[in-house]
DNA sequence: TTGGATATATTAACAGTGTTAATTATATTA
DNA sequence: TAATATAATTAACACTGTTAATATATCCAA
């Protein structure tokens, strides 16, 4: 019965974007099972028919935020730009997206998942997600001998993390206050990593 | 009266030491107000005559863990050292200390604030944290002339949201999935910001 | 169209969370 | 010792996630 599934896929989906609509509203501290069937219009015991539990349900936003994620990149960026520069403004968007949503960015990297392993594909893709974003870039650098794979590798990792630790202190514990003083220095840690 | 404050004091800090021990052992999911204060000797709603709410206790306790990670910190490392190399030696100590106890880096990078600006300053304290492990340090290799103070203001930087970045990932992210090659990554990582 | 089976949705309930008010027990002081 | 002040406890409330039992649709054959 292929009616049936389309019937499902659908009820799933209204659950789905009842959770993304509070994660990008109220944040993740307003994401509850009560609060999501709610807005779904269903009572709270329908979401567990519909998915295992609260966290795999959160947990299925994550792809559709990565895309979302991608083409804000690509709406903040411009086309002709390359390699160095591209890159720094490509990281610029994806931090100014975790900025709009710091629920998003709670999702992405502070929330707990009890059973890591079922969603480690999911976690690798949020892991690798700056580097899939310049993925042309870091090609055309090594391309136009701008760098070594290696190097390239090295600085996707110190990309990645000094990004993640940037947002984690900015979002999550006001550090530094103003959002300008961030936007500052996260542009000159950039230039620091980028401009060798 | 004297007595007093110090029954007082003395009671604050069974709590103390009973979310203390809770968050070293299980971690922060499992301190709740009624098993602190189970641990404590109490009744639960005691814990409200000596600390406000329960976000109040708990961050009381990162005062204490500080000192803690800091001689931690001394202990892990050689006093001949000095330097770029100490520094290095430092940093590698105050990863191990925080992926020795999970529940600590959750208290101090990704437990949520309710009202920050109260607690301002400690917050500020666990953000120059890495910072101020490494003072003298710093303070040698400007007077050594190995880099000015300007430079050392940005490797400090780095530094804090590398190691943050890094931290996350694999403390709360299980990414990478070794421990031997999140030693690796950090290692290199840090003789990239500090080797140049 | 009706009756029975199946699938879906809902309510009730449980164990947990933080927090507050009312109550009980303890200590202090007159 | 009696009255008062202080401290600790229990009861209660509003939440949380999750499961089992119940109610309500839906479907398909007679």
């Amino acid at each position: 019965m292929v009616k049936k599934e389309i019937q499902e896929q659908r009820i799933r989906g209204y659950f789905i974007e009842a959770t993304k609509e509070l994660l990008k509203g109220e944040g993740l501290k307003s994401v509850s099972v009560r609060n999501i069937a709610d807005r779904a219009g269903y009572s709270y015991a329908t979401l567990y028919n519909y998915f295992n539990d609260a966290k795999d349900l959160i947990f299925v936003c994550v792809k559709d935020f990565q895309v979302e994620c991608a083409a804000f990149v690509r709406n903040e960026t411009t086309p002709d730009m390359h390699g160095i520069e591209k890159i720094k403004a490509i990281i610029n968007a994806y931090v100014k997206y975790f900025v709009q949503y710091p629920g998003i960015f709670e999702l992405f990297f502070l929330e707990k998942v009890a059973d890591i392993s079922s969603k480690q594909s999911t976690i690798e893709t949020i892991y690798y997600l700056a580097d899939s974003l310049c993925y042309e870039e870091w090609a055309y650098c090594i391309a136009e001998k701008i760098m070594t794979k290696k190097e390239s590798d090295s600085l996707k990792a110190q990309i990645r993390n000094e990004v993640a630790g940037l947002l984690l202190f900015y979002i999550n514990r006001r550090q530094p206050e103003k959002y300008q003083d961030f936007v500052n220095l996260t542009q000159n840690q950039l230039n620091r990593i980028l401009d060798r």
